[in-house]
DNA sequence: ACTCGTTTTGTGCGCGCACACATAATTTTT
DNA sequence: AAAAATTATGTGTGCGCGCACAAAACGAGT
């Protein structure tokens, strides 16, 4: 009773106007003496209307095309988590007329996003959730979509200078520092570091790159005992990545190493626990089933949780 | 058009009867005959039928009172958060008809916690929200709102005996753990680990004990290096409290120090930071303002964060 | 066969909003 | 000054559901 909801009709009485004038002034879409729209604007500042969100979606019913444009679930378990997401979100959202569709890319293929990119363009969807994980070629898609007027959420990898309607994810520099303070901790012998990139093509992942920035920004800072951290990129589906592992590894003093990515993690794991290296740091990201093993075990240290899954259904709810 | 939402009318067409009868079918209010009964059973089978839940609470326009039974937020930030979560879940949930009220308690005393409690029930709410702190009385309150038939969310706490609708909150025991795990990572030195529950009425709230179960667990199943485990129960308030603490903190084979309560971490790690302690591994709960100052300066070396604000927001959806 | 009770079934209304359309009040044109 | 065009305003309808109530069907008794 105290809390007696306004409606619009409350609005009408109160301005004596007809419920139409006072939807139109609310809408703004004209056809409104100025009188009129005075006498309603009036009221509106007065009391503050919450249109009832209940009442609208039943009415209108409209069907709405969400497409998420990330890579392909099949290809990479991180992705397939975030797939679960979408998956979560399509089944909780269904009935309000929303309705999710994929547009898995190719990972390690530019051509592949480019190509999907328009496909999703020539769509015409409500909106679009997406992780661009390519900085260079995702720029001029977000403008094409802005030119649409299509709403789109990024997760996973932000790129600010896209302006998107929001953007679902962790902050990859601080990501980077906590991985570093976690790797810090504790450690009283000084040595070398690495940053593991085992991406396809990580020069071009501002995301990963972020991540390492931070976790060097932290060291700066950090000094004592000191510490040298040397970068790498591998391929984890080159054959030569084995090689590439052992002769890393085989260094006696390295202390620790942090992977950027969520797959690569287990596969260092396992290349360590072979070698019987307990005693090297090992931090990762996500709980992946392969990880989470490495975990348990403990050679992997720390795992830092992105939560795709939880992440791709925020990100369809944002929409 | 693919995923086309069965209503209640088609089911009826479907069945050959109207939609009133189907309504008696799904609400199961009798005034059906056997013949007319079978019919829309079969097609329910058949079909899965949805309600649209938009349509549903638009008609009714009920008024659902909530009562929120937590100790004063005026008296702990920990609790004060939990507030801002009530305060944030009350405004999102205002104009679907809910109302949030508090009844506050008084910590530390018990019998504040049965008084409230009787109102809570004379208030005859639509639903509870409740932090079950003290275990011996919390169950028979329980009982009480089961017999009225007053659904209620547990958070914070668990009480599993208790069987609520739900429970919103982290597992005490495996927070304990993660807490001893934390403790004991990169620790290379023996020595004594001390457990703090640092509350009025420490041995009657169970998720401390929980904590302190875990933290034990932990150590029973990693023994290097061999830790002495103390436990004290001291209470804040306590004019004795900083000359027990101080003895605590000169004990020389003190390593680490696990705060069970979310207030209690700031005040230890005043005394820490005072008497130059930087050796000594703090672990606490919760950012509040207070913590993180001190996980900022390096006292505390980390926080498990509960999240009250999220929890009893949470707490209030499931409802 | 007719009325009266009882059970069964169908219909109508409203929740609050958006949107379409019908009416009313203007202004413009002839 | 009347007709036509334009603009302003009011009313009606439907979204899907729950619930109240009207209508119909059925039996039983006279």
């Amino acid at each position: 009773m105290n809390t007696k909801n306004i409606r619009i009709k409350d609005i009408a009485t109160l301005a004596g106007v007809s419920t139409g004038t006072v939807d139109r002034v609310l809408h703004k879409r004209g056809r409104v003496s100025k009188a009129a729209e005075e006498k309603v604007r009036k009221i509106l500042n007065e009391i503050e209307y919450k249109p009832n969100p209940i009442a609208r979606s039943l009415g209108s019913n409209k069907k709405y095309r969400i497409i998420a444009l990330i890579p392909d679930p099949a290809q990479n378990p991180y992705w397939e988590q975030a797939n679960q997401g979408l998956i979560q979100a399509q089944t909780e959202w269904a009935r309000y007329g929303i309705q999710i569709e994929l547009f898995p890319f190719d990972m390690g293929g530019k051509e592949s996003f480019k190509k999907k990119a328009q496909e999703v363009l020539s769509a015409q969807p409500d909106g679009v959730l997406t992780a661009p994980i390519y900085y260079d070629e995702a720029l001029p898609v977000f403008n094409l979509f802005k030119n649409h007027s299509i709403p789109y959420v990024l997760f996973n990898t932000n790129i600010p200078a896209a302006h998107p309607l929001s953007f679902i994810g962790q902050d990859s520099f601080q990501s980077g520092k906590v991985a570093a303070g976690l790797m810090h901790f504790g450690q009283h012998l000084s040595g070398t570091l690495a940053v593991l990139h085992l991406d396809e093509d990580s020069h071009n992942s501002i995301h990963l790159l972020e991540k390492e920035r931070g976790f060097r920004d932290y060291f700066s800072n950090n000094g004592h005992p000191a510490f040298e951290i040397t970068e790498f990129n591998f391929n984890p589906e080159d054959p030569d990545f084995p090689g590439h592992l052992q002769h890393l590894l085989s260094d006696s003093k390295l202390r620790g190493i942090f992977v950027s990515t969520s797959r690569g993690t287990s596969v260092v794991a396992s290349s360590l626990e072979k070698r019987g290296k307990k005693d090297i740091r090992l931090i990762g990201y996500d709980m992946l089933t392969e990880n989470l093993k490495y975990l348990r075990s403990g050679t992997i240290d720390f795992l830092i949780n992105q939560n795709p899954k939880r992440q791709a259904f925020l990100g369809i709810s944002h929409l």
